[in-house]
DNA sequence: ACGGCTTTGTGAAACAAATTCATAATATTC
DNA sequence: GAATATTATGAATTTGTTTCACAAAGCCGT
């Protein structure tokens, strides 16, 4: 037995119309063809569905049972068909989203509140803690916008700048280099620099400043949260470099202090990549706007 | 867009194929068939539902949504046609009883709760208060038996026998008819005579008896319930004629007296009528057999 | 990086299925 | 019982699906 919707369909449309001309005619096709079909129909399920014994046709007791199982199916369909219309239209779609740089975590959960509400429809969901590398996962459209710091030439990949920032030094007010104004890799050395648990590769005093210079920090601890960073070197553990966004509140705090790394200012630039054809999608672009 | 339950399939075979090729062996057609039909399915929703750019191809967020469907979609469908399967292999089925003779109640309800346990599948239930003419709504499917007690010919529809009974006449063991051992015609000249409130041709005292002799009881009073019109016979506001299996009970009640009607011993058969094409079917004939 | 393997895409041809047309058969109605 | 309405049937047509043969492209091991 091979149903196809066309005849649940038919059913359906036949019990509607009250007759299979009429039926035929709501359906756009003659009424030969409905014949046929319904024969062909009752041929696979091997029994009669209508009672052809009075004149317009009507269901028989089985053709009730194939009626009710359309009445459940087909809303399902049309459903699914619907959602696809407003996929196409753009107003719905999916944002999950992997961050590669751990502290954006402050600034993203307010910019997705505001984006929930201005599209109820797309499912939104965040990816951190990628063992992987997100960029690859972008092409295999497990995710659809990776936030990173490091544009590369992907094919098929577009990096979207969101905004520039400043990678800052913070170490407790009591700490001896609160004497300089800018810190420079050298002064890392007899220090015990706490990061975000990821390689080096990707954490901005390696790239910009350590690795270049060849400096090796005294210790290197790897913290997961933002919040137990800043608490470390608030007891003076450890010394960190973190995005300057994050420091807007401690840097009106008495037991911080903040620097500039040197010798040159160092700015960077935060990307959301998306897939090229996607980055035109309205509900994606309007993220990105948020972001900015 | 016009989806059909074939691309339903196509979506959970190559999901769970891992791949279009192994599908294609899955669903026993080539892989070129399959890539002719996901190519057509994605021109109809207009977007890719699969990921091509790494070798076996996977579902894209967009095909991921129809896979849902499908999951919820396809299981219903296979549940209608092992319901018609069950329907074709007579398991299952539906068996809606009209009853013209009221008093059949009696017997009816235990033979159904024995039917209901040997046959849970089937879809059972009892129309009395047909105003309508039973017999032809057998043809057209609104039923599927028919207790009577009057075989007519009908073009296919059969008359399945199954046990006999005598009508009787019930009344109060005051009532001055007590005194003969047989009751005739005559003698519901001066009786108010209580009868289920149906058509005359459809009640046994009018077509055996009174009908034929040309009598008129004083008076006719029609009530709905078995037990009320007892109630009343008792307490002599009337007397009735009821099958000997009703009576059963009041035989042996000093309150009543119950007597043969006269001159002859009237007999009558109750049949169970079906469309002829169901009297075969399994579950019809078990429950024929209960019945008698 | 290269060839072999696997997987998917493409176009023409073959095939199958659905639909139409024309008309017959069968109920229903007045 | 004629007129009307409804469904069935068969051949022809159209449409859609599948196959075949081969091309293209990704994957994998050396």
């Amino acid at each position: 037995m091979y149903l196809e919707l066309r005849h649940l369909r038919t059913i359906r449309a036949i019990h509607q119309a009250g007759g299979l001309a009429r039926a035929a005619d709501m359906m756009n096709m003659t009424q030969s063809a409905l014949s046929h079909q319904v024969a062909g129909l009752e041929a696979q399920v091997g029994m009669e569905l209508f009672v052809r014994r009075s004149k317009p046709m009507t269901l028989s007791a089985a053709g009730i049972r194939m009626l009710r199982a359309a009445d459940r199916i087909l809303p399902e369909v049309s459903a699914l068909e619907e959602e696809f219309r407003a996929l196409q239209s753009g107003k719905t779609g999916r944002l999950h989203i992997a961050i590669e740089c751990h502290a954006c975590f402050d600034w993203l959960f307010p910019v997705l509140e505001l984006f929930r509400h201005a599209w109820p429809e797309v499912d939104v969901d965040i990816r951190a803690g990628l063992a992987f590398d997100a960029l690859p996962a972008l092409n295999r459209e497990e995710v659809d916008l990776v936030i990173s710091s490091n544009p590369v030439d992907l094919p098929g990949i577009t990096f979207n700048p969101l905004f520039d920032y400043h990678p800052m030094f913070v170490a407790a007010a009591q700490n001896p280099l609160a004497a300089k104004t800018i810190i420079t890799a050298e002064d890392f050395r007899d220090q015990t620099l706490i990061t975000y648990p990821v390689t080096r590769d990707k954490l901005d005093v390696f790239t910009e400043l350590l690795t270049p210079a060849r400096v090796e920090p005294r210790a290197h601890r790897p913290v997961e949260l933002t919040a137990v960073i800043l608490m470390l070197v608030g007891s003076n553990r450890g010394v960190a470099v973190l995005p300057d966004w994050v420091l807007r509140d401690v840097k009106t705090n008495a037991d911080y202090i903040t620097r500039p790394l040197g010798p040159g200012t160092i700015t960077k630039r935060l990307n959301g990549a998306t897939r090229s054809e996607d980055s035109a999608k309205p509900y994606i672009a309007h993220f990105l706007k948020l972001a900015r």
